[in-house]
DNA sequence: GAAAACTCTAGTAAATTTATAGAGTTAATT
DNA sequence: AATTAACTCTATAAATTTACTAGAGTTTTC
């Protein structure tokens, strides 16, 4: 499952995918618009700065926005900042390999082959679907028509 | 990440699946092969128990074993009964469904939709695996030879 | 009836999660 | 230059989960 702070995050990117190129946004909007704790929110958001995601401005006027447009942020690059690698088990980490300390022989090792594609799977998604993916989904749901890009 | 409650059932289970057939084994003996703390899997296995997935044997000569065969055994039932629910969001949960609470339309959720195909994706797979092939596939990978029914 | 094994309830230390508080820094505006 | 709006950063803390441990109880076999 998921953490809240995983949830909030993803929450608090697609406020500001909605808003990208108007400026920044105010924490504190975030947070109320989508019911954050606002103090919790300023951690998260620090964290997605820090990590590259989001860009901030200080001062009066400041506030969040997105560090690349939202076609070029992934889903999979949000959860993996809060969440930690998307692998079931770290041996099966692409982003954070760690060899089992018991394991003999990798390769042999029924538990770690399925996790495996379980990893890949996610990761496929993840990785492949963006802010605008997520923004462009909910449009079709609401409208009933879909863009011809997201048709091929 | 699967905790390690969850690492160790299925390495049980493995062990379980191997001896099947062949009555009942000892929880010291499946600890002491898998390196697995004795009074934790005596929990663990407790639970595998009374969701039905194992039986036991009391008293001299008793021991554990699989409820039903290796190849009616899937890692989904395993990791399900010690971890919960595949999905990463209960609101997207087929056997734990729960709505959002600050949810208005589950349809135009982009986070939901997403995860949706993150919960159907690992549910596939640890669904349609079974005790049997994870056996199986490590034998694959030793031998370097398939059964016929497995390269169908 | 003694020993071997599982059963079950309780407890506990450490880690993680989910926050909250407050002093510090920066930028805009007057 | 003073004020105020905002983000920054460190520390702390409550609640929950994880990973065990202890021990008394029950069942079965010999």
């Amino acid at each position: 499952m998921l953490s809240k702070k995983t949830k909030y995050a993803l929450k608090a990117m697609l406020v500001l995918a909605k808003e990208y190129g108007q400026g920044p946004v105010l924490i504190s909007d975030i947070a109320q618009r989508e019911g954050i704790p606002r103090k919790f929110l300023e951690l998260i958001l620090l964290e997605l700065r820090n990590q590259g995601v989001l860009q901030s401005k200080k001062g009066k006027g400041g506030g969040y926005f997105l560090g690349r447009p939202p076609q070029q942020i992934s889903v999979g690059q949000v959860v993996r900042i809060l969440e930690g690698p998307l692998a079931p088990l770290p041996c099966v980490s692409k982003t954070a390999y760690m060899r089992c300390r018991e394991c003999r022989d990798e390769r042999t090792c029924g538990i770690r082959i399925v996790m495996k594609e379980v990893r890949d799977a996610t990761a496929k998604i993840l990785d492949s679907t963006t802010l605008e993916d997520m923004l462009r989904r909910v449009e079709v749901v609401v409208t009933g028509k879909e863009s011809l890009a997201f048709s091929i």
